[in-house]
DNA sequence: TTACCTGCAAAGTCTTTGCACTCTT
DNA sequence: AAGAGTGCAAAGACTTTGCAGGTAA
């Protein structure tokens, strides 16, 4: 179970650091095959979820869509346009302890929760 | 842009409408095709999708995971197994209201929203 | 008759995975 | 070395779609 140092590993890190909005796997992908041309897709794969796995990144998993990734250090929620699918960050205060709203668990742990959001962006409104 | 009645239609409708809980196309088609063995996955989907765009019956998407269709005549949200992937309903009273909460909707008109919370179920934590 | 609908199969999207090789440790 | 990680390609899960024939109205 040791993890080792790969470049891979720290492409992937660092695009998801760098960049101050969610991406999916497909855009990791995209950006680091430009300097790393050999990199596969698997490997992004294998490495976003690992890294989401020990809490470096977060990974959102998107309905109907591919999943995001992030290094926003607050959680957030999400709004997706019905008409072109684009995801947007919401500015709303994070509900705390929403989980203990639930009136039975029927003997789930929960551990989170996400909440999306779904309307029209401004660009498919006009 | 009329719609016709057909028996696959009303087969869709039928299984969705008679069980009380949610369901995946997955489920949909093999319900029927026991009774019906030459309906096409291709039609229970794009029954399921008409059926859901004119509000017969609703549409929730998963994130990862197939989306799910259900009568339910009140919204709720969901909890996913993080473990084994399965979705359950989740009683809590509904957040009607909670896209006002949102502080910079940045022109994007919303319509609702899915709550999904994480956890581990019950079998899956012994 | 018309145009909506169906079955079939192919394809599309997103993601995982088996395999053999490579590289970190 | 050992075994974690990689590239590649195939496959897997879920869904949509083009096409030609079928059918409700």
């Amino acid at each position: 179970m040791n993890r080792r140092y790969t470049i891979q590993r720290s492409l992937v890190l660092d695009v998801v650091k760098e960049l101050r909005r969610h991406v999916t796997a497909d855009e990791v992908y995209d950006m680091i095959v430009k300097k790393h041309p050999d990199i596969s897709r698997g490997t992004v794969y294998r490495n976003l979820n690992l890294l989401s796995d020990i809490g470096e990144i977060r990974k959102v998993e998107m309905p109907g869509g591919a999943a995001l990734y992030d290094h926003l250090r607050h959680d957030h929620y999400h709004a997706k346009c019905v008409k072109c699918g684009r995801v947007f960050d919401v500015k709303m205060e994070f509900l705390t302890g929403l989980e203990n709203n639930v009136k039975d668990t029927q003997g789930f742990v929960f551990t989170g929760h996400d909440i999306i959001f779904k309307g029209i962006c401004r660009e498919c409104n006009t």
